[in-house]
DNA sequence: GAGTCTATACTTAGTCC
DNA sequence: TGGACTAAGTATAGACT
């Protein structure tokens, strides 16, 4: 957008690609920013550097509390987890990269605070019911109670066998 | 930015406010996706529109998957939340205003499919797990583990009073 | 409200250091 | 790599329809 019009399409060059990114990432940032202000909205921004693990941006800030979210799962992730049929495996598997990302995080002295925040919030582990969000919360709830389910399916069972009470204060209230 | 230089401030005037905000999301659109054009880096933005449950802005769209994600809970919402002390509470309300949103989408003939599947995918309806973004999984099993242990110190309890077995298969396993 | 127009403000590609 | 500079390309405030 200056000096020549840019094609547009995937620059090949890395060092030129990653200038750019720079440059245009301050600029949407920036813009972002402004329409947050200018018209009262609540605005997020999230941009995965290139590379997986590669630093991932955020505005605004999470610390800020005005807006931030997860990403959907990749197709190849999809595919893998598909393969898995174990959600244990898969959940701890996902932890161990998220828990190497924050000590990533944590020892370079350059990374922001935001973004140790992010994976942190991201793992369960700085979470308390006050970090997580909304959406998350009714996931949650929606997904806890399926787990219930089958812990109340359960229940029924040892009570058809005798092993239980057959009152209703066996059973695990979903909401 | 053109006329004259606009003070980097909430726009009082509502009409004024409303057509800068339709014409500077367009631009930001725009850049976040020139951005991931030339950079090749996924790029999501959300942009909550004014009003609560008003229109809520997604790029690129949920069904190109390449991106999407939650809210952060708001303060305001927070403190509600903490005075609730009741999780199933909680719960009902936000799923009750996302049905709410949703139906509004379905009826509106303008709404995109994209709003539509964000909607559905937030209020825990349409994701199988399949649709369940990575962080949420980790989540949820980190949540659906404390809920667990609760399931589980009452069936020690149930135990306890010689009405289970004292074998480990009483116990539901998190991971 | 939603387009169109256009002068002006802003962003940025290429370059130099 | 990380600025600083600047010409050229974009975005947009305000006015009009």
């Amino acid at each position: 957008m200056a000096r020549k019009k840019v094609k547009l399409q995937r620059i090949a060059n890395d060092a030129k690609r990653r200038t750019t990114f720079r440059k245009r990432l301050k600029g949407l940032t920036k813009k972002a920013s402004e329409l947050a202000t200018l018209c009262g909205v609540d605005t997020c921004l999230v941009v995965y550097g290139e590379g997986e693990a590669q630093a991932t941006e955020v505005w605004p800030s999470v610390p800020e509390a005005t807006g931030v979210l997860e990403r959907f799962k990749a197709m190849p992730q999809l595919d893998r987890y598909k393969k898995m049929t174990d959600l244990e495996g898969f959940l701890k598997e996902r932890i161990g990269k998220l828990l190497e990302q924050r000590k990533k995080a944590r020892c370079d002295a350059d990374e922001s605070e935001t973004k140790l925040l992010l994976v942190e919030a991201l793992d369960g582990r700085r979470v308390g019911l006050e970090g997580l969000t909304i959406e998350q919360l009714t996931s949650l709830g929606w997904m806890a109670d399926a787990r219930l389910k089958i812990v109340n399916e359960r229940l029924e069972k040892l009570r058809g066998q005798g092993l239980l009470p057959s009152t209703t204060a066996g059973y695990i209230h979903g909401y």
